[in-house]
RNA sequence: GGGCGCGUAGCUCAGCUGGAUAGAGCACCUCCCUUCUAAGGAGGCGGUCAAAGGUUCGAAUCCUUUCGCGCUCACCA
């Protein structure tokens, strides 16, 4: 065998199996071959579309926790689809309409004393869920005074009065009043201008926005020409239905006796827009919590029977809940993390960490504060993204701003460290010398390298942050070792220098390809 | 009750298309800065891979059952 092969030097047998030694140049000459490809790790461009929704909040409230693992997760599988060749949009569904808003409406209305951003200089997002919150306490103070009144507790929440002029502001919204509509158009501007500043700090954006609103009415068409095709049935009270019992589920409504829509409704609408706007789509991803996993199910088979055959390029990408070291996030509880807070947060420990023992003497202010971002959200991203998507997550607020180990701020730490020794080499490195000896710790960096498409297929076919994430973490850990064990200026033998230097270099390349995959920028000094 | 998912070290997580002594980080204990960033490295401690059966030369991984936890089954979103 040694004579057949010619990189294999050695082998011994342990335990039934056979090991093979192979030789440096065989290394190097993979390598080499890393070396010579241009965007390494980016595929081939394909002519397919995939779609990726995330984000898609409710306008009644502010951005929390939750959201954060939604949009990097939504974000992240953009930017590995592309990776992977596809061209890739970015988009969102805005829950803009129904009774949720007007609650927040209607509670401006009575008590807010026409309170503005403005006025009250409350970021928009923060002044509607104020709001919000306002609604749900007079709601609950009515129910406690009706039930002392001798009411019924379920006739009392079904009667509050605030919830019934809640409901008839909906209804005149439905019918557009002018008012109403003039309301409910300042207000959702007011929410947008807040989340567009949150985006902003999150370095997240879209390519393309669908809004409920919208859509409900193509939902609606579509529903009727269901009616029509025999897909769907009517009750007796003029409600809409589609018969499930083939899938052994229960039969989902799609328009209510009052002619209003769903959730559904509306989801109908948007997917079929979606795919009219953009035909060569051969996938939309849905980026929304386990929770909908039912409502999502559904969704595709409603569809399907409606006669869509994009119906089985939808995918529901399901993840699993953040949980608190405390319990589950509960909005009533005030238990609620919210995302601006907590990005102000970890952007504050990355300075008072940074400020410690930071390289930083010569940044200046400006690029200390990019500096302090890059290292807080990156902890923060790399956090959320680190764990398969599908399993429920605990977040724990001090760890999240951890730096030592299995970390955003430790690959980045790596990745400066690979920029000062770049920095110091300047000027071109020479080419390798196929006949140097490679050390164990060099063999494996090469090794790992040579992983690369592979991982970035296989995180685009399973949506997996995670597989990119420990990819990332795995290289930068065999970087230190490597980088602790060998000296690279310090050594004297050149072709062994240019081994290190250009192994250094890929590294480097690598690590911010698959850190910007995440969402993440990694700094050249920290 | 039905459906779906999860259960790996004290804690947070990898590994799961079956292969060698089950890995990492945190925490705890040793070492290593006159060397290119010690936000680092080398090592130690720590596991009946929830439990029991089964398939297999071989199971954390596949199958069955049980237990525990989560989500879900609205004229809510």
């Amino acid at each position: 065998m040694k004579k057949e092969i010619s990189f294999v030097t050695g082998f011994n047998v342990v335990k039934g199996f056979l090991n093979l030694e192979i030789s440096s140049d065989h290394w190097l000459n993979k390598f080499q071959d890393i070396l010579n490809i241009e965007n390494y790790g980016v595929a081939e461009k394909t002519d397919k579309t995939y779609i990726v929704e995330f984000s898609s909040p409710n306008t009644n409230k502010p951005l929390h926790l939750g959201h954060l693992r939604n949009i990097f997760l939504g974000y992240s599988v953009a930017n590995i689809l592309k990776a992977n060749g596809h061209d890739v949009v970015k988009t969102q569904i805005i829950n803009d309409r129904g009774i949720h808003i007007c609650k927040s409406m209607l509670a401006w209305q009575l008590f807010s004393n026409n309170e503005t951003p403005e006025s009250s200089g409350l970021k928009g997002d923060k002044l509607v869920g104020k709001y919000y919150v306002i609604f749900d306490q007079k709601y609950k103070e009515e129910i406690k005074q009706l039930i002392e009144a001798g009411e019924e507790k379920e006739k009392a929440e079904k009667e509050a009065p605030i919830l019934l002029k809640a409901q008839e502001m909906l209804k005149k919204w439905e019918e557009g009043e002018e008012e109403v509509v003039k309301l409910w158009g300042m207000m959702n501007s007011w929410v947008y201008k807040g989340f567009d500043v949150t985006y902003d700090t999150m370095g997240v954006d879209f390519d393309s926005l669908y809004y409920e609103s919208d859509t409900y009415i193509l939902g609606k068409d579509i529903v009727e020409s269901g009616l029509e095709k025999g897909v769907l049935y009517k009750k007796e009270d003029g409600s809409v239905w589609c018969d499930l019992s083939s899938e052994k589920m229960d039969d989902k409504l799609l328009l209510r006796g009052d002619g209003t829509s769903v959730y559904m409704t509306q989801d109908v609408g948007t997917a079929v827009k979606r795919f009219e706007d953009y035909p060569k789509t051969v996938g939309m991803i849905y980026t929304v919590g386990n929770e909908q996993e039912h409502h999502f199910k559904v969704l595709f088979t409603i569809l399907k029977k409606l006669g869509y055959s994009f119906a089985d390029e939808c995918f529901h990408l399901s993840y699993g809940m953040v949980n608190l070291p405390t319990g589950k996030m509960k909005s009533r509880e005030g238990t609620v993390v919210d995302a601006d807070d907590l990005m102000a947060e970890v952007i504050q420990d990355a300075k008072n960490i940074t400020e410690e023992r930071g390289q930083i003497e010569s940044l200046n202010p400006d690029q200390l504060e990019e500096l302090f971002a890059q290292i807080g959200l990156g902890g923060l991203k790399y956090y959320l993204l680190k764990v398969d998507p599908k399993k429920s997550m605990m977040f724990n607020p001090a760890e999240s701003i951890d730096l030592n180990g299995n970390t955003g701020p430790f690959i980045q730490y790596t990745f400066a460290r690979t920029q000062s020794i770049v920095n110091k080499q300047r000027g071109e490195v020479s080419q390798l010398n196929l006949n140097t000896e490679v050390e164990k710790s060099e063999v494996d960096i090469i090794k790992h390298l040579l992983d690369l498409p592979e991982m970035i297929q296989e995180a685009g076919k399973s949506y997996s942050p995670a597989l990119v994430a420990n990819y990332t973490y795995d290289l930068v850990k065999l970087y230190n070792s490597f980088y602790q064990s060998v000296s690279i200026f310090k050594e004297e033998d050149q072709s062994k220098q240019n081994v290190r230097l250009l192994l250094t270099e890929k590294v480097a390349k690598t690590v911010r390809f698959t850190m910007s995959l995440m969402g993440i920028e990694v700094p050249s000094k920290m």
